[in-house]
DNA sequence: ATAGTATGCCTATTGATTATAGGCATAAAG
DNA sequence: CTTTATGCCTATAATCAATAGGCATACTAT
């Protein structure tokens, strides 16, 4: 994974980004800070988790791009397609699973004993 | 990470090892076992998976072992030391900022559009 | 003027570690 | 006497998040 511990954060930016962009186009450094402040802080990506888990989707065809010019400045706006919201469903069965999974374990093994 | 695609079970043998080795003493073949039982079927660790943790918790001195005589089958029981006593307490809260503030947003950018 | 900060995009590389797919040995069950 | 369960193990692959950069333009103080 990476460098420093930071621990249960696989398919975290992808479930996000997916999250996201389902409800509204965005771009990049919009999502950026968008993650971090709708997390009120407990979640902070990058800009070099953000831009290619982007790149990677739109290559895999669960978003699309378009590039807009808003004042004189470029932005690469996304958005989910059909497929990327299927994939998003799967990823949240997932984290429901993964996350019911461990809460019933911190639950039961902190009651028993 | 791993071949399948797997997502979200990044640091969750670390944990769930170490959560259930400080409440009784258990050996690699019953924690595979009692992870799969004990999350409702929702998690399952291979013993491939179990064992190589087990060991590095061990190297780095956040489990001990102690090798048994039970019938006639040897089994190697894992306990948590004070050190993984203080590792377990990091990853639980490294799991309620991680799983919270993803909660936060599942939930709020649900509601909004 | 100009230095610093914010916006906006990008990539190369690393490295931690989960998952797979085996292997080995003994005991129990069919 | 073959299969399944118990019980331990390792080598390898492959993913992918995180770090640490780089580049360019706009805005804001000094």
């Amino acid at each position: 994974m990476a460098k420093t511990n930071a621990a249960f954060m696989s398919g975290v930016p992808e479930l996000l980004v997916l999250r996201l962009l389902s409800r509204q186009e965005m771009y990049g450094y919009e999502l950026v800070r968008s993650i971090r402040l709708s997390s009120n802080e407990s979640i902070a990506l990058a800009e070099g988790v953000v831009y290619p888990t982007l790149h990677s989707l739109e290559s895999r065809g669960l978003l699309k791009a378009k590039e807009k010019l808003v004042g004189n400045r470029s932005r690469v706006y996304y958005r989910t397609t059909a497929k990327g919201q299927k994939r998003l469903h799967e990823l949240e069965g997932e984290w429901d699973r993964v996350s019911n999974g461990i809460a019933a374990i911190l639950r039961r093994v902190q009651c028993q004993s």
